[in-house]
DNA sequence: GCTGGCCCTGACATCGGCGTCAAGGTTTAC
DNA sequence: GTAAACCTTGACGCCGATGTCAGGGCCAGC
């Protein structure tokens, strides 16, 4: 398939699909044209990449999960260096979330303050 | 004052306050050489910016805790626009954290799984 | 009078993940 | 045969809050 084709089937843009390559996570045979060929591996590669980023993930956060799969594996998350990536990322959720929740809880604090005063 | 020391005192650095007054969100006298001169009502605008920015507001949501400080309020919160500002970050972050969460927990699962199939 | 430290304005650089336009070649449908 | 819809590379735009450099005044101490 080519390039339009394959980011509409991953929910994204040829020029995203032209960004990842560009920053060597996909890569795509050429037709005669020139034009980029892509098969459903590529599709594969594609939705790691897209399902990652969605949830918060750098896009070189995506490439043990992508060599991870290149490499032969069925899933990208098997590899040692994909869950070194999920431990870390965990860790900054966790860390991230602590801190929402006291800015939040100061917030809370602040208005109900706020509002004592005017009122 | 001028701006190095205000900066200093504030915890920031002379380009940001110089940045804030592009913005309109402080503003300067001017000594005879064209410095720009503060006093300790300044300090507290600046500071009242900082902490907020440092919460995660944009600079355009400390607008109006800056206007109400100015107005003459003892505190910047308590003006209806910085508490409408308030609550819309309230509910910001309600969601933000909600998010985070279930990504997590998402996470935690696909962790646990890859673990299991890698063990 | 000179060096060093402050200040001035203006403007470009940063980071990430693309969007978007330019200027062309290719293929597809009628 | 021609217009529409695809593809190519290259390059600038975006967002926000500054950092940082360039090129220049102003002032204090020695």
């Amino acid at each position: 398939m080519r390039i339009g084709e394959l980011a509409e089937l991953a929910g994204t843009s040829a020029r995203a699909l032209r960004y990842y390559e560009a920053h060597g996570l996909i890569e795509a045979r050429r037709g005669a044209n020139g034009y980029r060929e892509y098969d459903e591996s590529d599709l594969r590669l594609v939705r790691e990449i897209r399902s990652l980023l969605d949830i918060g993930f750098a896009l070189e956060e995506t490439r043990p999960f992508v060599d991870c799969l290149r490499a032969g594996n069925d899933s990208g998350s098997v590899c040692a260096a994909s869950m070194e990536v999920y431990r870390r990322k965990l860790a900054e959720l966790d860390g991230c979330i602590t801190r929402l929740q006291a800015v939040r809880n100061r917030l809370r604090g602040e208005l109900a303050e706020a509002i004592a005063q005017a009122g």
